[in-house]
DNA sequence: GATGAAAAAGTACGACCGTGCTTTAATGAT
DNA sequence: ATCATTAAAGCACGGTCGTACTTTTTCATC
């Protein structure tokens, strides 16, 4: 890895980190330059433009996703084994790291505003709900779940878990929101299985 | 109502809307005075700062909210009806008017930047969820749901839900969110319910 | 209709925004 | 060790930001 490729990934962890706190639109060249102690100039270099910048970082964000929640979870047993473990991982690193709801923030930030960037997240968002559905239905035809369960309202619902996580971890503070989120998921998982 | 309070009212109904399409921060004054026809130092001197401005744009939602979502629902009979009211309220005022998504949106974009803007979404959602749980816990003693049935936990989910709804109608315009909201919504009663 | 009060506009400010263009410094292959 | 390439810095620009201060217009009351 060159130089220019290690100093762009140290930009794009400062930005993700920014952008999870503050948001995707109030992230600023001028501040995440201070940040990593390069001139405005030198860094906007490694990105052509503001919009390729915030492209960059949703990018970025998916891949850490990707490897910390999604393929650690495929590596489980399938079924509904496998389907824990999703919710886990995604539990687990939404609680110590930032990169999870730079997408919850960005999304309701660019839910009306049309462009590249709400583009990606669109597809990102159907990335991330097509593999929940995919490991939901093998749960399906391996037993574990109902046969008339609906894999995108599991999507919906876990979702929607998810996202009220978010809320009571980060902007009330609470800290039984993992519990909840944890009770949610059960009941959910009560519902969809099998008997 | 003096003319001072007219402009006022409108400016803020312009805010509130933009606010909840591109967030309460990217909100700006020029932007603003642009929209209602105002200079920008004519629209500056009915609020203070533009911290005075979110917190007014955040009263002005949270009135409408209050007005149009959880006041009619109070008129209802109580227990499931009224919970059941409160949440189609919600959901009906949510997919033609903006005011709602403020609160998810700024929540996102606040929620790890101490201020007043933060401190009042805080004292916003507890009030909201209080309502909920009110409504639900007298639901509770009416014999509509089962005893134990944990109130904080319902009004856990039925953000959740309603989150999620926002995020499947909002960003991916996808017409069977209320739909999905819906049944996401039975489900959370049904478990919730006696017998 | 005159007059004092309230509302809006005008003007100016320093700061920071994103983005070009030019120059210097660091890097890596030979 | 040399030298082309690449990375970073320097500098400048037009714009917009929030916020002061002053002046003009509009309003309500008698």
């Amino acid at each position: 890895m060159g130089k220019g490729e290690q100093t762009r990934l140290a930009v794009l962890e400062q930005a993700a980190d920014v952008a999870a706190r503050q948001g995707l639109s109030t992230l600023t060249i001028g501040d995440l330059a201070a940040r990593t102690r390069l001139s405005k100039s030198g860094l906007f270099a490694h990105f052509q433009s503001k919009e390729a910048l915030q492209l960059a970082v949703l990018a970025f964000a998916r891949d850490k996703f990707t490897d910390e929640v999604i393929r650690p979870a495929t590596r489980t047993p399938r079924g509904e084994a496998r389907v824990r473990a999703l919710f886990e991982n995604w539990l687990e690193v939404s609680q110590h790291s930032n990169a999870e709801c730079l997408f919850v923030s960005a999304s309701s930030e660019f839910d009306d505003q049309p462009g590249p960037v709400r583009d990606q997240l669109v597809r990102d968002h159907r990335d991330c709900s097509d593999s929940i559905m995919q490991m939901f239905r093998t749960g399906v035809t391996g037993g574990d779940f109902r046969e008339d369960a609906d894999a995108e309202q599991f999507s919906y619902d876990l979702h929607g878990i998810m996202l009220s996580f978010f809320h009571t971890h980060r902007l009330l503070g609470d800290p039984r929101a993992p519990e909840r989120a944890r009770r949610a998921f059960e009941t959910l998982l009560a519902a969809a299985r099998a008997h």
